[in-house]
RNA sequence: GGCCCCAUCGUCUAGUGGUUAGGACACGGCUCUUUCAAGGCCGCGGCACGGGUUCGAGUCCCGUUGGGGCCA
């Protein structure tokens, strides 16, 4: 899949626990990318932030990126494993004078703010630390004195010119000479994230939209780095339904969180490859491989886009409806709550219920259900199909179903029909209250096939322990 | 506040100067039917607004409004 020399791109997490649906969508895009380009497509865990750095939240990531199918050709680097690399840099810089030390201490530039927010003009570092000469910065460097090291940005207008967006301008006196490495020596984000694109000979760099209004200090750093500046894509950003940033307390936001409401990854990767990305030719379901071969920047948008949970659910569902059996049992297996019926029955089960259930949980439900007797009857079921006479009715059909010849969905039917007609009552009179019985919910697959499916033990023995209730409820 | 980005049905989108503005989700109806779905058919619904440019703007330019982001 690698090749020397195809595009490089990465996708770069920070590791905060979970992974952003809008961060897959991010690995996915340079993946497809790199596939389609013939590139490579690495992975770096962006933890120089130590304090949230722990170990765990970054293996939350990578496994979330595993469980949506995500393989990447390199890494993970972890920038934590990269310290001497930054410090290296952050020399280099201030020996070439491309950077400075700067010495003002945090109240000094507190003040500094103040006052200029006193006066209602935007805060920007005075730039005192460019007129230090080298020897003096050296020496109160030796002398222990603290500082931190900022970028000496050009006077020039930065020019963008974005594969999404085309060309942005960010005019010279916007940006001031940012941080790059802390006082206590921690390199800073911008400052990391470019010398490792620089050191990993990054080509192309894809990623969400926040970070537009951040790429010409990046642009800087790169031309300050000696490095080539490499192509930008911004995405729109993921929106919830509010038209908010998704967020975690919206809820809906962690890839972690689908999986465990049954999404199938093909699913939320299909969906979120449409957020933003289309093929053109109205086309919806894709897979991997049609995505891996049609993947363009040309065709990404560049408005930000809302997460519809009720399309991905279709989509999930479509995935369902297509799967074969054998796979969709296996997969739903650990969703079911109380274990699966034996395979055959399983395989039968899955094959009424999968236009029924639109998530794995959902068909691991309906599973046990022909694994174990209901516990409850719907309350509203019970209101609406259970009469006075309903209890002898059933005893009848009890009476009419251990006399069935073969029992089979059409035999089923026919018993109970000809028992209504005996009856001269309706056949849905009986239909309802043995669903429920034998369910203990109004809904479900074709009656008959339930009955057959359960077997003339089970559904007799439902059938009595309902009469039974239903008696005791009087 | 400064800078930047974005703008086609409620939502995801197709559309790259001439279209009855197409598809999908959702919604409503019909159909199928013992229920619920799925499927099929039909329907509702959109170019934010104002100026230009042009013979002709959803499409190009400017502004307004609205939304979003970054910095502080």
């Amino acid at each position: 899949m690698q090749n020397s020399t195809g595009p490089r791109v990465r996708f770069a997490p920070s590791p905060t626990g979970f992974l952003h649906v809008g961060g897959a969508r991010t690995a996915l895009y340079n993946l497809l990318f790199a596939r389609r380009e013939k590139g490579t497509y690495i992975l770096r865990i962006e933890d120089t932030d130590v304090e949230r750095s722990k170990h765990e939240l970054s293996d939350q990531i990578l496994s979330a990126l595993d469980w949506l199918g995500l393989e990447h050709d390199e890494g993970p680097y972890r920038q934590s494993a990269r310290y001497d690399l930054y410090r290296a840099a952050a020399d280099r810089l201030i020996s070439e004078g491309k950077a400075y030390r700067a010495f003002e201490t945090p109240e000094e530039l507190d003040a500094e703010r103040k006052k200029a927010e006193a006066q209602g003009r935007s805060y920007r570092y005075s730039g005192a630390g460019r007129e230090i000469s080298p020897d003096e910065s050296d020496r109160r460097a030796r002398a222990g004195e603290k500082f931190v090291v900022r970028l000496r940005m050009p006077a020039e207008t930065i020019v963008v010119d974005d594969l999404v967006r085309g060309r942005v301008e960010f005019p010279a006196d916007a940006l001031d000479d940012f941080v790059l490495v802390r006082s206590d020596g921690h390199p800073l984000y911008h400052f990391c994230v470019c010398v490792d694109d620089a050191d990993m000979r990054i080509t192309h760099v894809l990623r969400g939209d926040d970070h537009l209004a951040n790429t010409p200090k990046h642009v800087a750093l790169f031309r300050a780095l000696g490095a080539p500046v490499p192509a930008f894509a911004h995405l729109g950003m993921i929106l919830g339904t509010d038209r908010k940033k998704l967020s975690k307390r919206y809820g809906a936001a962690a890839v972690e969180e689908w999986r465990d409401r049954g999404i199938f990854p093909e699913a939320l990767v299909n969906f979120l490859a449409l957020l933003g990305w289309s093929p053109g030719e109205d086309r919806e379901i894709l897979s991997r491989e049609e995505m891996e071969r049609e993947f363009s920047l040309e065709r990404i948008g560049a408005s930000p886009s809302v997460f519809d949970p009720e399309k991905l659910l279709w989509m999930n569902a479509q995935y369902m409806a297509r799967m074969p059996a054998e796979e969709l049992l296996e997969r739903a297996k650990p969703h079911a709550p109380a274990g699966v019926p034996e395979k055959d029955a399983a395989l039968a089960a899955i094959e009424l219920h999968r236009t029924r259930a639109r998530t794995a949980i959902e068909m691991g439900r309906a599973l046990s259900m022909y694994a174990q007797d209901p516990e409850e009857y719907d309350p509203e079921g019970m209101k609406k199909n259970v009469r006075p006479e309903t209890a002898a009715e059933l005893e009848r059909l009890i009476a009419k179903l251990e006399n069935v010849s073969s029992w089979t969905a059409p035999e089923l039917d026919a018993a109970l029909r000809e028992l209504a007609a005996e009856m001269k009552i309706s056949a849905s009179r009986l239909i309802h209250p043995t669903r429920l019985a034998l369910t203990g919910v109004t809904v479900g697959a074709p009656l008959f096939d339930v009955v057959a499916l359960l077997g003339k033990e089970t559904a007799l023995r439902r059938l009595r322990k309902f009469v039974e209730r239903i008696r005791g409820d009087k």
